[in-house]
DNA sequence: CAGGGCTGTTAGCGCTCGTTAACCTGATGG
DNA sequence: CCATCAGGTTAACGAGCGCTAACAGCCCTG
């Protein structure tokens, strides 16, 4: 009846839990009893939901990989045409999503290692696309930029914006509310991009 | 008789590996006969030279911890006092460790969990240390911007600067050697913090 | 030449962990 | 009202791993 999102399924509980788990100690530091007790079921219950603790980050990855992809298409295909709004645009849904999703951005470029050849490979090229969006755009706005380095700088500020897992509480003094972390993060990358043209 | 480092020790030889196979498959994905066989010695062999797996990690995230902390002091007290010199400084001398030990930066941040309470407090504090240092400089050269805003950007901008690791030929088109990876992260990153005046 | 350290080796123990097997229960639907 | 099935449970197996034990060769020193 309310508008509130629907009740999480046992698996989306699951995968939520083991992504949290994962980033915190690493696919391997985390045992299927832990994950099983994050949803309050008990160890070998997971296998009802998954095929196994590989499935499971395999989904992870590749649902992140696609989401992050198609958040990117659809922000370059529904801005327009100027690439400082385009780059804006792209700048502002990863920030969203690395502010949203902390557990998620660290898996992405950690534990991409730990999947069967098929999945990675998979991973790998939704990866290459998203940041392939990310190098014509930039490009376009820095024409003078060879294209090695322009990926370098795309990766370069990838790591900027994914610095969030480590503004959290765990430092002591993390950012005052979301609102000035995603203002903040922005001014950075937006400078970073910036300082190609010199 | 020539002017060439030493022969690397033993001991030597197996931290070098050891960070190259935790920061390739993580602390729990490397067995201690992996390690052994990058030496040319096998397993049990180790514990002549370690006192256990644990060990070997808390070295390599101490020492890292340690360079990195006296590397910028010294940095900070050789420079002249201007804080964008001093900043500059700071830059250089990370980005020089980000690329010639890509593996202790990824394991810098990646397998801090895994130490014994002691040695996570120890290295904690040294990271502390390093990141005041920066967050001093800064503070100076942006009067304007708070505390937490200053050490949230230079959180940031260590991300930038450890992006290396994903910059290396895993990605096909590398940047075409290190006095142009070297160039641009200084360039990002400078431009990062410019972007703390606005 | 005798005797220790070093620095290796191999065998094996003990524990953890992912996974499977076998069983149980409550809801569902013909 | 009974059959089915989804979704749990506990027990246990098999593999892998960190680590220790016991032993062996090399090099130095007295």
């Amino acid at each position: 009846m309310s508008t509130r999102a629907a009740a999480p399924t046992r698996r989306e509980q699951i995968l939520k839990e083991a992504a949290r788990l994962f980033a915190e100690r690493g696919f391997h530091g985390v045992g299927v009893d832990e994950i099983g007790a994050a949803v309050g079921i008990s160890g070998p219950g997971l296998y009802r939901h998954f095929a196994g603790k590989d499935a499971m980050l395999a989904e992870l990855l590749v649902g992140i990989s696609e989401r992050l992809l198609t958040g990117g298409r659809y922000r370059v295909a529904e801005a327009s045409g100027e690439p400082a709004e385009v780059l804006a645009s792209l700048i502002d849904g990863h920030i969203d999503f690395a502010l949203d999703d902390r557990p998620l951005i660290t898996l992405h470029d950690r534990e991409l290692d730990r999947l069967r050849d098929e999945d990675r490979k998979l991973v790998r090229q939704l990866q290459r696309q998203y940041v392939e969006l990310w190098v014509d755009v930039v490009r376009q706005l820095h024409p003078g930029a060879p294209e090695a380095e322009a990926r370098a700088a795309v990766h370069a500020v990838f790591g900027l914006l994914n610095s969030t897992p480590h503004l959290g509480s765990a430092h002591g003094a993390g950012l005052p509310g979301r609102d000035a972390a995603e203002s903040l993060l922005r001014r950075l990358a937006h400078g970073a991009f910036g300082a190609l043209s010199n």
